[in-house]
DNA sequence: CGCGAAAAATGACGATCATCAACATTCGGC
DNA sequence: GCCGAATGTTGATGATCGTCATTTTTCGCG
């Protein structure tokens, strides 16, 4: 575990390039590279939790990290899982509140910050910083209402397979009979806090799609013979 | 229905001024005026269809708007409602593709739109817009992440509680005896587009609710004797 | 006021799910 | 490699839900 200084340099991270912070020029990258640091996590460890107070925008350098939700009567849902370029802590960075939730590294992971402060200053000189956060909001929003939309529209069902066809996109690879090879990034337990429901009803949902063909499990392990029959196994859904 | 011509002046509408408009100067807003329309909607009048290509963005002026979306699936859910000072279209037009919800009107609305290539102009010259927007996408993703925590960690029931304690807040008012009344601004089809269930399934927690003395039923009134306890009862959920 | 369409309520039934419990498997650390 | 904890599987059971069908009520419009 690592606290980097002032010498990171985001110009020649690759991450940021490809990602949200693709078109800041160099001096807004200096300047935002003042208030830098890196850390590296452990799996389970807690990039900051609901509740804390805002201390600027982190940026995911390397691995995966699970953004969590806890409501009021302690039920926990994980919203979404942050790749390499997402940016996290944005929202209550703009909105000037505490984390309205917790980021918690899957597996080894290495995150970058950017001071509240120094971040404050960037923004009120740079345009451009302003437009990538809109870019960064509106996309971010996107994606909240597709998944809400999945949410609304498809049974328990519908909801892994969604699931399991967005993980496959990530994570997957072609074996070499033309199958789709993907090891579950996350436990059955999260699969479940992701889609709404409990770890026994996915295992469950998992063999009925075994035993339909769709999908073959085995551990963290999972062969999909033909990746359109499941997604076309979504469709026969609600049809309000 | 009528059209709008560039008389409109944002700067005396209270809606603007109570909405993610305020902050917006003079002589921003006049350039805002430029390329302003305004439309009356009846009852079930489309404001802009899932498809269409953005035209710019979208205030609600007056009446209520429902978001929805509908999937490949065929499949609908109700996203959100939108009100007075909201600003509809946003997404589509930073993103630059269709719109991925449709608009509609519950009763009747008026609705001011500000042309893309007038917006597009605005912005490149007004900073404070782009602050505007960022504070709106934030807000708006916000908001989306709050439904889906609860879409994901509520049964039926505690999801059509919640949404009952919210439309209470935008639109119920006190009784003499202390309940509260709600007259209910959609129908019991469109709260099960909201929450992911049947209409008949809503009929029966309905139901369910008023046996338990919850909240009372007749048409489109509501009458709840103890919104603190309709809130409680939706603590005794899902504990993962 | 009355008509027709949409919305809502209710019943029946099979499918799905949450829960509790028991047991098997995997994984991380020593 | 071993051990304990976490994870995953499976069974049983009652509750909830989706679907279809039927009836009642409400609502908009002439």
């Amino acid at each position: 575990m690592s606290k980097g200084g002032a010498h990171i340099d985001c110009c020649e991270c690759l991450v940021a390039s490809r990602s949200v912070w693709a078109g800041i020029d160099r001096p807004c990258f200096e300047m935002l590279g003042k208030g830098l640091s890196r850390r590296e996590y452990g799996s389970g460890q807690v990039v900051f939790l609901q509740g804390d107070p805002n201390a600027g925008i982190y940026c995911v350098r390397a691995g995966m990290i699970a953004i969590r939700r806890t409501d009021a009567n302690g039920n926990s849902a994980l919203l979404k899982l942050a790749y390499p370029g997402d940016t996290l802590g944005y929202r209550s960075f703009f909105e000037g509140n505490e984390h309205r939730s917790s980021a918690e590294a899957i597996g080894p992971a290495v995150v970058c910050r950017v001071a509240r402060r120094t971040l404050l200053a960037a923004i009120a000189e740079s345009p451009a910083l302003n437009r990538c956060f809109v870019s960064r909001a509106v996309s971010d929003a996107e994606n909240a209402y597709n998944t809400l939309t999945r949410q609304v529209a498809l049974s328990n069902r519908g909801r892994l397979c969604q699931v399991l066809v967005d993980l496959t996109a990530r994570h997957g690879y072609r074996d070499d009979d033309g199958s789709d090879l993907l090891h579950l990034p996350i436990t059955r337990r999260d699969l479940a806090a992701m889609i709404g429901t409990r770890h026994e009803t996915v295992s469950r949902i998992m063999a009925r799609l075994e035993k339909e063909g769709l999908a073959a499990f085995s551990g963290r392990m999972v062969r999909i013979p033909r990746l359109d029959a499941l997604v076309a196994s979504m469709e026969a859904e609600l049809n309000g």
